[in-house]
DNA sequence: TTATACTCTACTAACTTTATAGAATTTATA
DNA sequence: TATAAATTCTATAAAGTTAGTAGAGTATAA
């Protein structure tokens, strides 16, 4: 499971997303819209910022908006961001190695390479979804109606 | 990441495996050669002795064996056991279904469709990914020697 | 009867998560 | 230039989770 950050950060990338080349969008808008608690969604947007995701303009008529194009943010790394390694043992975790304590052999280690194949199925499919997956989804949903 | 818990239970599962036919393996035993703590392993056992992945013998030559074929017991099943969903948001859990606070529609929910594809690429590697996947790296490792 | 080995429940320290609070800073505009 | 709007930043805190430890109880073989 991911953390609250993460899924509420995704969320608020998507309607940043939504908003492209219409300025700038505030906290308090997204907020309400995504069911957020704002002081907390301030936070995780700040976290956006600080790793490059989003832009902000302080002030009257200020918020956030994406800086990067909707199809180069991944579910990977936003989940990177706030939860840390996709890996299941932090021996494998090309983002986050660290060596296992209670292993005393890495190097024979009779489960890395299988824990590696799973790494590489989670990476996969995290890597592949983005926020313009989560738009085009929209999109698809708002024309059934 | 998954817990300690899931990672000693693979540790413990796999070391039974090597033992299968060859009557009970103790705690203790399973402890050392694995490098895990013997009163948490203790605990660990018990639980998949609850999930019956595994069964046992009290007193003197006493101990633990697979209750299940290592091919039977899967990444998956012990990450359930002990740390819960696969999928990472609660509303698509297959195992672990929870409705999700903040979503305001589950039915018309954009992310659910793309978590659902993420849970089943998860879900896939870590059903594949059995006990005797590791019992097959560890006979591949020995034959090199 | 005794030693061995699993069984079960309770407890705890450290850490993480999910926020909330409030002061500081920047910006547009009246 | 004063003011309101909006982000920025740091501190704090309650609740929950994790990774164990402790110890008494039960079953079994010799």
């Amino acid at each position: 499971m991911m953390s609250m950050k993460s899924k509420y950060a995704l969320k608020a990338l998507t309607c940043l997303g939504k908003n492209t080349g219409k300025g700038y969008m505030q906290t308090a808008f997204i907020a309400e819209s995504e069911n957020i608690p704002k002081k907390f969604l301030e936070q995780i947007l700040l976290e956006l910022k600080h790793a490059h995701m989003v832009s902000s303009k302080q002030g009257i008529g200020g918020g956030y908006y994406l800086l990067k194009k909707p199809k180069e943010i991944s579910v990977a790394d936003v989940y990177r961001l706030f939860d840390g390694a996709i890996a299941l043992v932090p021996c494998v975790s090309l983002n986050f190695y660290e060596k296992c304590d209670d292993c005393k052999n890495e190097i024979s280690c009779v489960m890395r390479d299988e824990f590696i194949k799973i790494r590489e199925g989670a990476r996969l499919v995290m890597s592949k979804t983005t926020i313009q997956s989560f738009l085009n989804a929209s999109k698809k949903l708002s024309a059934k109606k």
